[in-house]
DNA sequence: GGAAACAACTAATAGCCATTAGTATACATC
DNA sequence: GATGTATACTAATGGCTATTAGTTGTTTCC
């Protein structure tokens, strides 16, 4: 009864906690181990009432899906809309990790999906890597891809991404191992130190 | 009947095939996710007839680990039976991803277990990382412990790892971005290259 | 050659899955 | 106040799940 908020912000609707319970799930079970019976109890409904809000059960994993890329596209387009200096990769990579820090979800359900497949995996590939393999639009004249002059484009890049996510995919593990939650913000400091540490050694190498 | 091999190779027993069968499998999909029958239709028998070799999902699972961990926790042990040399280090390093490129399902696992659970996650993080994190075992009068003296331990640990791992468990979205295998001869000597630079750029580190 | 062990099969179980149909309640609009 | 619209519910579906029981044939051993 005292749950009307008078507060600025509004409660949730309930298609946004379906969202948000099913995102957890997904992301921690993957598409075809999530269950809808579960998905509604963490919302406190029952599984048909579901259906109310979405079609069906793709059609929730997609939206889950829109919700996320929404939010991770962005820093990589920002970065293209320029020229693309070491400094500003450093910010850019920067920035998806702490983006990342925020919210684990994409980068689980992106493992997921890079293990088993499940519904819009090709639309999740073209629309968060391909960006990064591909030769960029021409900017200014020059057409330049990320890490070019290092003779290892694309395997840096594949390697960065690959010390991201998996920080991520692997944070459970971690924080058995290292007895401390592994999305602190000192541990998010430790980690970004490292990947600036890897980043300009990559930016040095000249081949073996 | 011209199936009965005279050759030195012992055709696989019926055990053997579905602990091939089931490793795939479950490399793939995850414990959960992985049905019996499925397993019983790669090897070619009907479902129930996998009790006669296993006693469940679990023991079948099991068998499946133990069989992956007989061959992945060679290294480490020999690389702890030793002085831990930075080339050693380096040496250990390139003979795991040698290991993982051989049979990437010990990973995709690992990954599944980190994301997800499933029996035996505790038993898995006991055995394949925690001797990378704790202290050595003294010997010759000192207790060294990977990556020691560069000040970031045990974070180095953990991208080292990331490195190898997410390469494994993303290889197919990057077979799909690289328009080849990822497992392929030349693919391997790119990431070791890649690995050794990053390795010897931590081996330099002496803190920003 | 009879006995025992082994490994395949079919049939049946109880439980969970996504999904549909039909129904009840509340709220907004005319 | 009546009429929709939205959103919850219960009940029921057919399919898939792991697992058990019971049966059949084949191999191994004395």
């Amino acid at each position: 009864m005292d749950s009307q908020a008078v507060s600025a912000e509004q409660a949730p609707s309930t298609a946004e906690r379906i969202l948000d319970a099913a995102e957890d799930l997904f992301a921690e079970k993957g598409y075809s181990a999530t269950s809808l019976g579960e998905v509604a109890d963490r919302v406190g409904i029952r599984s048909p009432s579901l259906y109310n809000h979405f079609k069906n059960k793709e059609a929730l994993y997609e939206a889950v899906l829109e919700r996320l890329l929404a939010d991770f596209s962005a820093p990589l387009s920002e970065l293209e809309g320029g020229q693309v200096t070491n400094e500003r990769i450093i910010f850019w990579l920067e920035t998806i990790v702490r983006q990342h820090h925020a919210n684990p979800n994409l980068a689980r359900l992106l493992q997921h999906a890079a293990l088993s497949g499940g519904p819009h995996t090709n639309a999740l590939i073209d629309r968060l890597f391909r960006p990064m393999f591909e030769p960029r639009a021409e900017i200014e004249g020059q057409s330049i891809s990320l890490f070019e002059n290092t003779g290892l484009q694309p395997w840096a890049v594949m390697a960065f991404n690959n010390l991201v996510m998996s920080y991520v995919t692997m944070a459970p593990m971690y924080r058995d191992l290292l007895g401390q939650d592994p999305f602190s913000e000192e541990a998010l400091e430790k980690q970004l130190a490292l990947i600036k540490t890897l980043l300009k050694a990559v930016f040095e190498y000249k081949g073996s």
